[in-house]
Order: C-alpha cells, then structure tokens, then sequence
DNA sequence: CCCTATTTCTACGTTACGTAGAAAACTACT
DNA sequence: AGTAGTTTTCTACGTAACGTAGAAATAGGG
C-alpha cells in the first residue's frame, strides 16, 4: 500500500534531500528544485509541471501518511514524515513481511549483498 | 514494477507452495488448491472464480516473468520461476535499491529485526 | 477593497488488476 | 469422422491509482 508513482517519489526525493536539513519547503521551494532538477539529473525530467499537479500530488502523499502539511503559515510547508532510509528500511521490512520463510529470505538477501554492505552488516549486529 | 495484486499473490502462493516440491500445476490443481483453502485459511477466500479469471491471472504472472509455462503438453502446467523466498529476496533488493544512502537503509533495516532474526544473521554473515 | 499567490475541487486519460463471457483450439469417446 | 467436454485465447468491463491540470474558492498585501 506504500508504493510510489514516479512523480510521487520524484516530489518525495526532494522532500527527502530537505529532511536531513530539517528544511520546511514550500510549494514554491519545491517547483523551483523541481526546475533546477533538469540539468543533470539523469532520473526526474524537470517537466515544468502545473502548480496544481504538485500540489495535487503533496495531497496524496499527506493522505498517504508520507508528507506532512503545516497549515498555519500562509504558504504551507511541507515535508517528509520520515527520512528516506527509514522509509525504505520500512518498506523492506515490509516486504519481508509475515511469512513463515522469513529466514530463508533473509539468507537468500544476505547472499546477494555486496562484501562492503555484509560487512556494515556485521558491525551493525555487534559482536556477538 | 513486480507488484502483484490480491489474486496475482493468491495464485503465486498456490505456486510457489508447488516450487519446493518441484511440482508443474495445472490450471485443474490450482482451482482445486484454492477451493481447498476456503477451510481454515484466513488470507484468501476460495471466491470460485471463473477458470477464466484464473488463466488471465496466469498469463499475466507468466508475461510479469514470475511465471513459467509449458506449453507442450496438453493441460499446460503452470509453475513459479523462482521460489517465494528468492523473489522476497530480491524484491527487498529492489527496494534497497542503488540509493546513495544503502548503507543508512541497512542500518535502520537491522536496527528493527528481532533478536533471533539478527542471530540468524550473524551466522550467515560468517564469524568475524 | 482589489490583485495575486495559494489552495481546494473536480475531472479526464492511462494503466494495472479482478473478473469473466464468447469463441477458438484441442482431446476423447463413440 | 462427429460430437461433446476441456482448455486456452481474445476481448472487455468496472474499479482504483496516478499523472495531469483547469476552474473556483481563499487568503494576504498594497
């Protein structure tokens, strides 16, 4: 049920990049990096996208529980509920999900990691 | 772009309960199964769906590549491509993803596993 | 009080999926 | 071979998610 559409997760990658800087964007911030987004950027075409669209858009992702809306400022402020490693930490925890075989697709995951990742892994689970 | 839907999972559960036992269904077998499961089972209703719906759902699975069928013989058998665990496995990849920040996803990943969980890990990450 | 920026409402096109009828292809039995 | 039953293909419709945006309502600023 979290799953994205391309412009959703394009706006979320940029609610995200201002996540770590605690930054509050407006709707206007957003177009603006949006634009700046086309040079470069292999990803997201900067489409020049109707105000409305974005809007729109930050409207499902709040329903969706992804974005959060300050309306007390006259131009609302947006921003990402949760960082997108946690996020995505989630997600994957979701896919996981209930079944019976979980370590089984834990072994099977591990076995494709790379050695540099296995071996974050590592310290992250302490020394036993 | 590998998300299935509420029937697409049911037939790919009937499936992949047949991946171990290296088991070809045919379209007979997993009507069957599935009626079957309308005892006890809380996830999937046996809905007695139309033979139809059920080939549909197939062919889609098959064209999604999660699927294969041997067309050769007469009543076609249906069977996963690979097992559940190994498509988990590699969904959770898919999420992981090449995001700049793995590293940080892994992190919080790890950081809500359950004890056992993390144990399972440890030992297939090796003693380090 | 009026203009402009912002937000809300409403809506349309596309695609995925659940669902299945009609028809075609094939097997089997007489 | 002819007919009946089974299996597969083709086509299609309804619903929901998402990209997209116009029209209208709202709120500040001058």
């Amino acid at each position: 049920m979290a799953s994205l559409g391309e412009l959703e997760r394009a706006v979320m990658d940029l609610l995200w990049a201002g996540h770590e800087a605690a930054t509050a964007n407006t709707l206007r911030d957003l177009l603006a990096q949006d634009s700046a987004a086309v040079d470069g950027n292999a990803g997201h075409q900067g489409k020049d996208l109707a105000v409305t669209t974005v809007l729109t858009v930050l409207s499902r992702l709040e329903k969706k529980g992804l974005v959060e809306r300050e309306r007390g400022t006259r131009p609302h402020r947006y921003q990402a509920v949760s960082s997108r490693a946690d996020h995505t930490a989630e997600l994957m925890h979701e896919v996981l999900g209930s079944a019976p075989d979980r370590e089984a697709v834990l072994a099977r995951f591990i076995g494709s990691v790379t050695e540099g990742e296995a071996a974050t892994l590592r310290k992250l689970l302490g020394y036993n």
